[in-house]
DNA sequence: TTGTAAGCGTTATCAC
DNA sequence: GTGATAACGCTTACAA
């Protein structure tokens, strides 16, 4: 087996340079000459050289680390959100030190400490459970993701525009009354807006509507058991074509698979919309039209707003935004067959 | 704001102590008396102390970094697993440093060599552009999970059996005709063990059989229009009651929804039986019958078999494995309504 | 139970 | 263009 690492003090033995010297090679090479160069990157060859990124973080203290705290990844969003940040690290080359909360938030406390202790450059936070005034406090650069963000920075879908955007197009598909089905969802929480831009559409344009809110449980099981009820519900109501905008494609779904199970096919007494663009909405028996939140866009942006607080702290007197800044990205209807 | 950060020569010169028993307070605190651990405490406190586990890795070569390479995590299977993985740490506390490879095999060399320079202590790879032999030149301890592994550890589910256990439910299930529906499977991949499976059930059941395979392409789009032909061929064939066992779930709901929409529902001459049990498998209009791999017990050996390693590299004599281990995990069959 | 001093493998600050 | 030398913040013999 091989012996011990080698050090640049290996290199700078084996090639009469100094340390001083081996450290330029990697980071300012052209203040070397190009003979001395190859000299250097024989003698790592030959010495078999392996960086130590840990020795180079304690001496200039920029880690090149972000932390992640998500959710979860059951759901197809975050995970999608995660694979998106993670592939940054191509423009960026930030690496990522990734934890899953769920939810929990004596755990995320943890979580953030351990992260803080590996000197994390800046925090990317798409959890729910801390208050973006507690995030606040620990003072190192964050970005959040469709979450209250009051005190810190983060992006969010544009719901209100979702929520008109799938309006819009159920009245454009003449429909008689419009239905909104959503959890219980606090006004501050981003997708509130979702309901409200139905709301203010259908109002606008003076069509018959309904929002009809529940609680659909934890699980998969029970969700499908609620909205079963809520289709039987709808089947009592008047209006000859129903236009059901829900809350998220996964509602969507089982809504249109209720909807089938009755008629058999897809009958021309309903539109639906989702709302995501997550992957059951193509993969449903009859492909959802839905409204696409930009996940990529989402995550460039949050990325900047990260990268400027970054660079802030690393300049030598950092001074911090006087405000947090928040983006909004428009999502996108994309129209499938549960629409005309 | 606050000054510089505090350090343990800090601490020292405010407790009259020196930088080494700071130090034992935190790595040995028994060895200090109780009023001195308090009085330590104290300035930690008052001092407002945040520590550094990477001076602390520097000094004593522990990282706690494992390094992880997933392929995506737009497939359902792959954010599992990584949610399993990283939910580990509330067990071992090893850190993760997460890579999306994308098949990209010279990336991906990339991300070992980053990994390694930040001297994680082990690998997981679920990506598959890697030969186990180039892996295991990295002399670095490894677990791959469901995929080519002859020249390092890894963990996968027991494919044959699944094959098996699916055949067997759709012969108990009276189908007088078996169809497997597969990709193009090289012998090598774990995942040939479903086809293997299938045909020797066939076999020894003495039950006609066939196995389909086809290049699907890279696309959703494009899997629809392949898996729509292979209906339409099968709806030809002979057999009253015809048992369908897809390589995996996304196919299975394709080929569902193919029948749903010839025949208005669940039709008495077909069965199907999906593989992996993901989300789709139980959001399809008919929740599928599938083979479940059991994830979060897969990670488990792989993080047992990855930790043997680890612990090994830190004895001051490490002695590596001789063969690599290899675990195969039991997955189990999920009834549901695709099956009687 | 506690302290001294030499690392760990880089970078930063001055010199020359 | 190159080199000494002191950090960076913690651990670990070896002593006492």
């Amino acid at each position: 087996m091989k012996s011990k690492k080698v050090t640049f003090a290996d290199i700078a033995a084996y090639t009469n340079f100094s340390k001083t010297t081996i450290s330029r090679y990697f980071n300012n090479p052209d203040s070397l000459t190009i003979e001395n160069q190859q000299k250097i990157a024989n003698a790592l060859e030959e010495l078999g050289y392996q960086e130590n990124k840990l020795a180079k973080v304690l001496a200039n203290g920029k880690s090149e680390f972000i932390g992640i705290i998500v959710p979860n990844l059951y759901l197809h969003y975050y995970a999608e959100m995660l694979n998106q940040i993670l592939s940054t690290y191509r423009q960026h080359h930030y690496k990522f030190l990734v934890f899953v909360s769920d939810n929990d938030k004596e755990t995320e406390q943890n979580y953030i400490n351990e992260l803080l202790a590996y000197k994390i450059e800046g925090l990317i936070v798409l959890s729910h459970t801390m208050t973006s005034k507690e995030l606040a406090a620990y003072h190192v650069p964050i970005v959040t993701i469709e979450r209250e963000s009051e005190h810190v920075c983060g992006v969010s879908t544009d719901n209100y525009m979702g929520g008109v955007q799938a309006t819009s197009l159920l009245i454009k598909n003449h429909c008689s009354k419009l239905i909104h089905i959503n959890s219980n969802t606090p006004k501050y929480i981003p997708a509130y807006g979702r309901i409200k831009g139905f709301e203010d559409t259908c109002k606008a344009n003076n069509i018959p509507y309904e929002i009809i809110t529940a609680d659909f449980g934890d699980s998969y099981a029970s969700t499908v058991t609620q909205i079963g009820l809520i289709f039987q519900q709808i089947e009592q109501m008047d209006g000859e074509k129903k236009g059901v905008f829900l809350a998220n494609d996964t509602y969507a779904n089982i809504f249109l698979n209720s909807v089938i199970r009755q008629y058999g096919s897809f009958p021309p007494n309903y539109r639906i919309v989702g709302f995501d663009d997550s992957p059951i909405a193509s993969e449903a028996i009859y492909p959802i039209t839905t409204v696409g939140q930009q996940i990529e866009k989402m995550v460039q942006n949050a990325m900047e707003l990260l990268i400027l607080q970054m660079e802030e702290m690393k300049k030598r007197v950092p001074k911090p935004l006087r405000e947090p800044i928040h983006r909004q990205i428009t999502p996108i209807l994309i129209r499938r067959d549960t629409t005309d």
